[in-house]
DNA sequence: CATTTCAAACTACATTTGTAGTCAATATGC
DNA sequence: GCATATTGACTACAAATGTAGTTTGAAATG
């Protein structure tokens, strides 16, 4: 499945939420970036035609949407290509790269040293 | 700036050569997928209006482009936004993960935990 | 030199994406 | 019950993208 970065901002919401109407996403959406609420529902509704999320209910007239497909589902089919593109298939070199940049607190660094050694304790 | 991926795809090309022609790339390109060379081409021309490569000559009649930004003045701009969609803003999210799917090699790991050693005691 | 050929330049077109308006049905408040 | 406000469904449309054909001019070749 291919998701627009306008549509997988919005299944960020879904994923994060358990299920949601157009409105609160359009609501959610907005605190970020001003956006008419038909857009947002032009959004949902090409997610729901994708088979991203389905409606599980109703809350008055409006629809309640839920995701059908969990991040982790469609992240690993993007990953690959992001490294391929940018980091020359090297995810060693995506990770050095986020380490010079300081996109890490201490503390993450140190749970990293933690997961990397037991990882290759495996 | 912002490139789509097949334009991302070409300037892979344009960082590990340092110049080449609209005939190289699409001969490189149709190793991994057949496509005509008028549409390599085309990805060409808009990279050059785009300003991401510029001509540095001619070989015969073909013209010579090179990379007029590099790899890492354009993933900066990328980077965060696919962290925030794909890991909910967490570098450390998507390090994990990459750990998790065993895409590092025991040297690498290596070369991390050094890696990370060596920033934390700056 | 004339001819061939090949790449540049230009044009074309369907699809996807971001953005939003219109119309119709339906809760909801009074 | 009726008017009003909302929401879903449908339609619209420009820009970007992937894909490639046509035309033209200049370089290679005999």
């Amino acid at each position: 499945m291919k998701l627009s970065e306008f549509e997988l901002d919005v299944m960020h919401y879904f994923w994060k939420q358990t299920q949601c109407s157009a409105k609160q996403i359009h609501q959610w959406i907005g605190e970020q970036k001003p956006v008419a609420y038909n857009t947002v529902k032009t959004i949902v509704d090409r997610l729901e035609e994708k088979g991203a999320i389905i409606r599980v209910g109703k809350d008055g007239r409006a629809l309640l949407f839920q995701a059908a497909v969990t991040q982790e589902e469609l992240t690993p089919s993007v990953l690959p290509n992001f490294i391929k593109r940018f980091f020359g298939g090297s995810a060693k070199g995506l990770i050095t790269h986020i380490i010079d940049d300081d996109k890490l607190t201490d503390d993450e660094i140190e749970y990293l040293q933690q997961y990397l050694k037991d990882k290759k304790k495996q």
